[in-house]
DNA sequence: GGACAGAAGGGT
DNA sequence: CCCTTCTGTCCG
């Protein structure tokens, strides 16, 4: 130890690294010192066991808990400036409200490319100028139609545009370089943080005219632009939601401040992009799974640098640094995408809760079918109730008719009053949409001697029988193999597919309208990027066709020309184990309801049910969503689940039954006499099999933990989370803590 | 989670 | 005897 009098203590670093283990480990500050000084949010480059990793300091302190031999120093800094401090304050909230790793976090939060190391500063940008003056019949573009009209586009921006920009407007990279070997163009790199012209007009076109409750709705926006004020948008679908979140936006852009809203994973569509790039003169960032690493780092650091006032974006992009926080919208806020279902599994639209909270902004959450959580904030007054009855169009909302499957013969799945409607729609020149929740000819396979059934090698399921390619595959592994020709039980050759499936259903439509075309839309039929595009592009032609689909149809494509909405089969989520499935269901009977008759025409739903006297079923047929919500809650607060009490979920998996289950037995006894001193409000329930315990080869295992008050749940997690990482059994077993789960499964 | 080390199994 | 696979350990 030197001399502690003379010298002066050594500055230790903190440092988040990408692991899964909670804790931060210290290093010592390396030779070179970042301009600024040490500081949290900096990144830095460490060796960490034999490898290199990318951590961000998160605190710098004079002592370590261990001894300075065995720290080792930085190896380089990579920021000069610190990441931006709402980016951490949000990582540090959510590592500690998901018990998940801080590194993890951060490094999940981060774009690719910081990830790596990139740096965030002086990056530069190709921007691409007029040069010519007008001479539109040039020789040398005369045969070039494309490039012609480039140039004429280039040239109504006198600030020139970036390479990006042009190719949002459907041209190349390419192009702009013929351009430029022409001479018609010049290409300038300028950095990154230069700001971009200022506009001095923010709509590119105006405003659509509101009704009165819009207007009513907005006008309670616009007065709390300051503040954290929770706003429920509860909107029926095609009452104009979408124009309040405009109009909304032009608001907080007009004073200066930024906007982020945030759509379910299949709601950025280019049809939603293009009407928010359409309205707006600045810049409109989308964060979507298509961009490379290098637009990704670009989108990140125009917002992070306020160039960019409006986002838009998927579940990740909650994790979107703002310079001026404005206001956050979460479009269709019950949507599922938003919960990460694996890893850190995080709700983007409850972070964009506590983010509003933490900026004190404006949040607007907006849906048809509220999530009950939602509902129940909004009737105890947390949340503003901002209610949008009335549609665009001329009709009421289309009614659910159930209709009796029981004891009709099916044909693809339909009974005969549905494909007579469909014959009428048809006749009349409209489109028919038939949902059907399973992709696949059918959901399995069966033998009509034996009783033998298409089982997954490798999880408690039926294997799913295809024909486009045909195989039997398994929708909970990877697995697929050939389907027999004969019954590998007893030999038969008596082999039927059971149910229906879109492939079935769509075959059987064919055959009974041979000519009129039908349209299969579900992951399969999908894979090609363009195709499902593609496919609503023609249909939105309007002539008469038949569309097939799973919940990929159901949820916010607008498809005008279809009166007639077919459900084959209502019965999935109705008596389901998971407390959330009836909820689920009914948001998705009427989002896929939504799609009748949003034009000129009214539409007609009907519902296939075994269950026509259900009484939920019935309640939604009969008085909607909003009743059958208020009678879920009901059931919710008596059986005391959630939104009335809090619930986090440990999940165990492991080849071995028995070590899954013995480890969450020894949670369990830990966990008992724990909470009873330090946090007797919280319950334990189980350790018990998963639904589907085995899937992957892998056994699944759950210990529930419920409580009344956040703090105490909290605490017990944190308390779980301590037991596991110190427990050597907990290594054998895979494990992971979800926090307000959205289902049990 | 990832990298590695040492132990265990199995084939030539 | 060597090579692959499994299991346990540590990470500052």
């Amino acid at each position: 130890m030197p001399d502690s009098i003379s010298s002066p203590p050594p500055r230790i670093l903190c440092v988040a690294i990408p692991t899964p283990l909670r804790r931060l480990f210290d290093y010592l500050p390396s030779r070179d010192t970042p301009p600024g000084g040490w500081q949290p949010g900096l990144r830095v480059r460490v060796p960490f066991g034999r490898r290199q990793v990318v951590g961000v300091v998160m605190e710098c302190r004079d002592h370590s808990d261990l001894a300075l031999t065995q720290l080792k120093p930085v190896e380089a800094w990579l920021d000069a400036v610190p990441l931006p401090e709402d980016w951490l304050w949000l990582c540090r909230f959510t590592a500690r409200y998901y018990q998940h790793s801080l590194g993890d976090t951060l490094h999940q939060a981060l774009p690719v490319l910081l990830r790596q190391g990139r740096p965030l500063a002086g990056r530069m940008r190709e921007h691409w100028q007029a040069l010519a003056p007008p001479g539109d019949d040039d020789p040398r573009l005369r045969r070039a139609p494309r490039q012609a009209e480039l140039l004429g586009m280039l040239r109504q921006h006198a600030h020139g545009l970036p390479t990006q920009a042009v190719v949002a407007q459907g041209f190349s990279r390419e192009q702009l370089l013929t351009l430029m070997e022409k001479g018609f163009v010049a290409r300038q790199e300028i950095p990154l943080s230069a700001a971009e012209p200022a506009t001095e007009q923010l709509l590119a076109e105006p405003a659509l005219p509101l009704n009165r409750e819009q207007v009513t709705a907005l006008a309670a926006l616009h007065e709390r632009l300051d503040g954290f004020h929770p706003c429920l948008l509860h909107g029926v679908t095609g009452s104009g939601k979408t124009e309040v979140y405009l109009q909304l936006i032009e608001a907080v852009v007009a004073r200066g401040r930024q906007a982020l809203l945030l759509v379910p994973e299949i709601g950025l569509t280019p049809q939603t992009l293009a009407r928010f790039r359409k309205r707006f003169r600045v810049p409109v960032v989308a964060l979507h799974s298509g961009l490379t690493d290098n637009e990704r780092l670009d989108a990140w650091e125009a917002v992070a640098s306020g160039r960019a006032p409006i986002v838009i974006g998927t579940r990740s992009a909650i994790f979107t640094p703002l310079a001026r926080p404005g206001a956050i919208i979460v479009d269709e806020e019950h949507d599922g995408s938003f919960k990460q279902q694996e890893g850190l599994r995080y709700h983007a639209r409850d972070l964009a809760v506590a983010r509003a909270k933490h900026h004190a902004i404006p949040l607007l959450l907006g849906s048809a079918t509220p999530s009950l959580e939602s509902l129940y904030h909004a009737e105890r007054g947390n949340y503003r109730h901002l209610r949008l009855t009335r549609r665009a169009s001329r009709h009421a909302p289309a009614r659910l008719e159930l209709i009796d499957l029981r004891g009709r013969p099916r044909q693809g799945g339909l009974i005969p009053p549905a494909i007579e409607a469909i014959r009428e729609t048809l006749e009349a020149g409209h489109q028919v949409l038939v949902f059907i929740n399973r992709r696949g000819f059918a959901p399995t396979l069966a033998c009509h001697t034996c009783g033998w059934m298409a089982d997954c090698d490798h999880c408690d399921a039926r294997m799913t029988l295809h024909r486009q390619p045909p195989m039997l595959a398994c929708h909970h592994c990877d697995k697929h193999r050939p389907v027999p020709d004969a019954c590998p039980g007893c030999g038969s050759a008596d082999l039927r597919p059971l149910g229906s499936g879109t492939e079935r259903t769509e075959e059987t439509l064919a055959a009974l309208f041979p000519k009129v075309p039908v349209h299969r839309i579900d992951r399969d039929s999908t894979r090609r990027r363009d195709a499902f595009e593609q496919t609503l592009g023609e249909v939105r032609r309007g002539e008469p066709c038949l569309l097939v689909g799973t919940q990929m149809l159901a949820k916010g494509h607008h498809l005008p020309h279809v009166t007639l909405v077919v459900v084959v089969n209502a019965d999935a989520g109705l008596y389901a184990s998971d407390f959330r499935a009836l909820e689920h269901s009914a948001q998705l009977l009427i989002q896929v309801a939504g799609r009748a008759g949003r034009a000129a025409h009214p539409g007609r739903v009907l519902v296939q049910t075994l269950h026509t006297d259900d009484p939920h079923l019935r309640l939604l047929a009969e008085r909607g969503y909003d009743a059958l919500a208020e009678q879920l809650l009901a059931e919710r607060r008596a059986a005391a689940l959630p939104p009335f009490r809090f619930m986090a979920l440990l999940r165990l998996e492991s080849p071995r039954e028995e070590a899954a289950m013995t480890l969450g037995r020894e949670a369990a006894a830990m966990l008992r006499p724990w909470t009873s001193e330090h946090a007797p409000d919280v319950s334990c329930l189980g350790p018990v099999p998963a639904p589907m315990e085995r899937r992957q080869n892998r056994y699944h295992v759950q210990l529930m933990l419920s409580a009344g008050r956040r703090s105490q749940l909290h605490a017990a997690c944190a308390q779980l989370t301590a037991w596991l990482e110190a427990s050597p059994e907990a290594r054998r077993v895979r494990w992971s803590l979800d926090v307000d789960p959205q289902t049990l499964s």
